[in-house]
DNA sequence: ACCTCACCATACTCTTGCGTATGGTAGCAC
DNA sequence: GTGCTACCATACGCAAGAGTATGGTGAGGT
């Protein structure tokens, strides 16, 4: 039930700790379940401390959502935007797609508080920059701009209705070998050769 | 503000209004927006007559998503299922998808609320049924059992991120023509020639 | 050694929204 | 026309969660 997250028992705490805390909360159960009181407890305090940090609830939502917008470009893309072939580069980026990464944990849980008027800039520019990452590879393949533009589109939505689905509905429940198996038959459906 | 929905101004209500106006509020400001007393402003009444029609707002929340559950069953399969051509079935069905139709708004809104324990159970259920009709149809047309499914699932993740990026981001905006050309391309792409 | 101030606890208030208690009224049976 | 009952209003209680007020404490600088 109370299984402190803390690291090691840190005597006194930074903005930066809520900040992680709150996007703990937000990967595991949600933006709703980020509550003050409830995540003071689970890192070891009480409100009083939070309210020195943060002036309301909505600046500590503020602050988590911008760590990880700005922690998330360069974890998403950062890896396979060396990758030089185009084909490989997308095939490589959906096949990271599944592996339980956090920060396709937390974009889930983020896709599903996008009436907050906090969360909804900030996926807009996130999701807005993934697309045009994907539509620049499709061009890069040799698909006409418009072509590349639908493709792109195509490809991120059935990101997103993805994890949503396993995610948050936990529906499928499929298991090692045919997760790998569907990746390969998405690879090998919306990456022409 | 204060744009009232009721049909004919009834003097009485009946279990069924209460019902329906709680899908017209998930459809337009999603599950969180049903509260009863926001509800019964919104009927002409006040809680007083809510609570002798439900015990509870679980329940109205119960009633509301088995009622559409009813619904959507024949609403979106009833149209399409007589099409012999299962290709042309599945196309006419893509075409449907983004023609604002009143079910894939609540069905767009519900994927908002999947942590909800009334609501996850239901649209697990009408997602496995929806995602068996793709299954079938892409079977029907001749695809090995197990591509089906695979391609099945690719193609209803599609539609589910396609609902997430256009109703809850609100990002692409595309016009009527873009819109319809990027149909085209998904047909395309995911119904085999 | 102590002083400071960054960090924290305790004890409130206020708002929101669910649910209850109880009494009122309108339409139908007879 | 009178009474029953289905429907509704008003006025409560209650819990959760945000935010405030105020006082306490311990680690680091001098």
């Amino acid at each position: 039930m109370l299984h402190v997250v803390e690291k090691f028992e840190r005597t006194r705490l930074s903005a930066a700790d809520w900040e992680v805390g709150a996007l703990d909360l937000i990967a595991s159960q949600g933006v709703g379940a980020v509550a003050v009181e409830a995540l003071a407890r689970q890192l070891g305090v009480t409100k009083g401390s939070f309210y020195w940090h943060f002036p309301t609830r909505e600046a500590l939502l503020k602050a988590a959502l911008e760590r990880w917008e700005r922690q998330d470009t360069d974890h998403v893309f950062g890896q396979v935007e060396p990758i030089a072939d185009p084909r490989e580069r997308l095939g490589e980026l959906f096949r990271r797609s599944g592996r339980e990464a956090r920060s396709h944990v937390i974009y889930s849980a983020l896709l599903q508080a996008l009436d907050h008027p906090l969360v909804q800039p900030v996926m807009e520019r996130v999701s807005q920059r993934r697309m045009d990452f994907l539509a620049r590879a499709y061009r890069q393949i040799g698909m006409e701009r418009r072509q590349a533009l639908h493709r792109a589109r195509l490809a991120y939505a059935a990101y997103v209705g993805f994890l949503q689905l396993t995610l948050q509905l936990g529906m499928p429940r499929l298991d090692h070998a045919e997760f790998d198996a569907y990746v390969e038959h998405v690879i090998a459906t919306l990456i022409p050769a």
